[in-house]
RNA sequence: GGCGCUAUGGUGCAACGGUUAGCACGCGGCCCUUUCAAGGCCGAAAUACGGGUUCGAUUCCCGUUAGCGCUACCA
């Protein structure tokens, strides 16, 4: 948990005012990614400032989205709303040493007046049609003029005094140096007039506070970092690093939203989506290992990741490459790995009922393992590949229309039924042979037996080749099943 | 409106002054075949536009256009 001093501290602060959505997601994956190559710490910090757009109850589905996607934080939870003394002393102190000043405008807070269009109705000396950033009037107020307000009772807010010529830059580890004009930074407000700091402040003292070195956030805070800046100089601090990862669009190439479908890291949970397939799918939407490389399990996108192969530019959330990745994740790792995410899935499915004792651990392995080359999703083991798990399923309407046309098949099956049963040995071979003689003697193709056979038994006409399916399934279950069929048969 | 960022096939990324502009997803075709996938092979598909700089620009500079971000007493 103590870090050694030169080793990077990094956290991710969301804002309960919504799920996990993939962009965060995707941030808090990048963050994740760096302290663990860099053997540093994470935390989690909950930016709840905003009192009236704070929903306390989504933490939780923020914190749970984290651990499903596998993100573990080494500190944390820390609430912002629980540290507000911090940001108070902060304002107070940069108010002291003038960086600040008291600021007695109507604010939205409580009155819906526009800061912005009352210093420019003022007209001053700034020009008709400034380009200048806002100033606020109360800038240059005098003891008096506060004294009096103050004896009025206006709410006070503070205000950053930002200076009115120079630059202030900073250097981002994706976006090179940047510096602006503090001609083009407005009088910032530090502290509302209800006494709940802004986004700027808090994020600066805590930053501070927890001694940040790197922070690694959406691109969407690029344009207010030199605020940040002139606050930590103000609070004589020195800025970190910071790294802005660009944004991830929705297809319409506009800010993901609950437009455009599913965005919450849940839904792609609900889905059936494996973590780590969407941990690789998220890791390569903004970054690049620089090589060719796409299918990257977790261990080897911790040790490449690099703040250097992070873009700059905006990506856009592409749906069929998250479930390619997904197949790719069903497919190619131990079986042993998947096998939890799958009785996770029967489970819920009520297909199984949780006890060990109700499927062999063998004969589960390799059933998942016959089933999980044809499936894009987890639940597709509990839709389409339901049959390898209980008995009660039902025939799909198109293998029927497909595959038992022919009415000489039911009595053909009859027979089937009783080779098999009679089959001293059950294997692959033996199941083979028995089909392909009895189709030889009945003067089909043995297409026509095999596929009619796989919808007696597995209801689906998509489904893993009939003889392994016949192995795993067993005799009694595929003969009793086969009989069953027959009456439905006649009436495909 | 102002300020800023970005710009390679439909999508995600490579190429960081010199390549027939590469890979992956998706798409089309072929092979394989016991349905359907997977897999293998092949194919269509891109440097936004205009100026520079340079022997040489995808790459560097400027402009245009477009997209996005910021411009809140939101974060």
């Amino acid at each position: 948990m103590t870090s050694s001093p030169n080793r990077p501290r990094v956290r991710f602060a969301p804002s309960p005012t919504g799920y996990l959505h993939v962009g965060g997601a995707r941030t808090a994956l990048f963050n994740w990614l760096f302290a663990r190559h860099e053997g540093g710490t994470l935390l989690l910090r909950i930016e709840d400032t905003d009192v009236e757009r704070n929903k306390p109850e989504l933490v939780d589905g923020i914190l749970a989205g984290l651990r499903w996607l596998g993100i573990e934080w080494d500190e944390g939870p820390f609430f912002q709303s629980q540290r507000l003394d911090l940001y108070r002393q902060a304002a107070e102190s940069v108010l002291a040493s003038g960086h600040a000043f008291a600021c007695y405008c109507k604010g939205s807070s409580y009155a819906g007046g526009d800061h912005a269009e009352e210093a420019e109705g003022d007209g001053d000396d700034e020009g008709p049609k400034s380009a200048k950033a806002a100033v606020c009037p109360c800038r240059d107020f005098s003891d008096a003029d506060r004294a009096a307000r103050e004896k009025e009772g206006i709410p006070r807010a503070v205000r950053f005094r930002t200076p009115r010529t120079g630059t202030t830059s900073f250097e981002d580890a994706v976006f090179g140096v940047r510096e602006v004009q503090n001609a083009d930074i407005e009088d910032f407000v530090l502290l509302r007039s209800n006494g709940l700091p802004t986004y700027q402040l808090s994020v600066v003292v805590d930053d501070i506070d927890m001694r940040i070195t790197h922070i690694i956030r959406g691109a969407d805070h690029l344009s207010n970092t030199p605020k940040q800046v002139l606050i930590y100089r103000a609070l004589t601090a020195a800025p970190p690093i910071f790294a802005h990862v660009p944004l991830i669009l929705g297809a319409d190439r506009t800010r993901l939203s609950k437009r455009h479908g599913a965005t919450s890291v849940g839904s792609y949970a609900d889905e059936g989506f494996l973590p780590e397939a969407f941990r690789n799918f998220l890791a390569l939407l903004g970054w690049s290992p620089g090589d060719d490389s796409e299918y990257l399990r977790t261990h080897e996108l911790i040790e490449r990741f690099s703040l250097s192969g992070v873009s700059r530019t905006n990506a856009i959330f592409d749906r069929a490459k998250l479930e390619w990745f997904n197949t790719q994740y069903l497919q190619k790792p131990p079986v042993e790995e998947l096998l939890p995410y799958v009785e996770a899935e029967l489970k819920r499915a009520a297909i199984w009922d949780g006890s060990p004792a109700s499927h062999d651990a063998a004969w589960f392995s390799d059933a998942v393992d016959l089933i999980r080359p044809r499936t894009r999703l987890l639940t597709d083991f509990s839709t389409w590949a339901r049959a390898f798990f209980t008995d009660d399923f039902d025939y799909e309407k198109e293998a029927r229309e497909k595959f038992w046309k022919d009415e000489r098949l039911q009595g053909m099956l009859e027979k089937l039924a009783s080779v098999l049963e009679a089959l001293p040995e059950w294997n692959h071979d033996a199941c083979d042979a028995a089909l392909r003689s009895l189709a030889t003697a009945e003067g089909v193709k043995a297409g026509l037996l095999i596929n009619a056979t796989r919808v007696a038994i597995v209801g689906r006409a998509v489904a893993p080749p009939l003889f392994e399916t016949m192995v795993v399934l067993g005799k009694d279950r595929v003969v009793s099943r086969i009989r069953r069929a027959l009456p439905a048969l006649a009436h495909p």
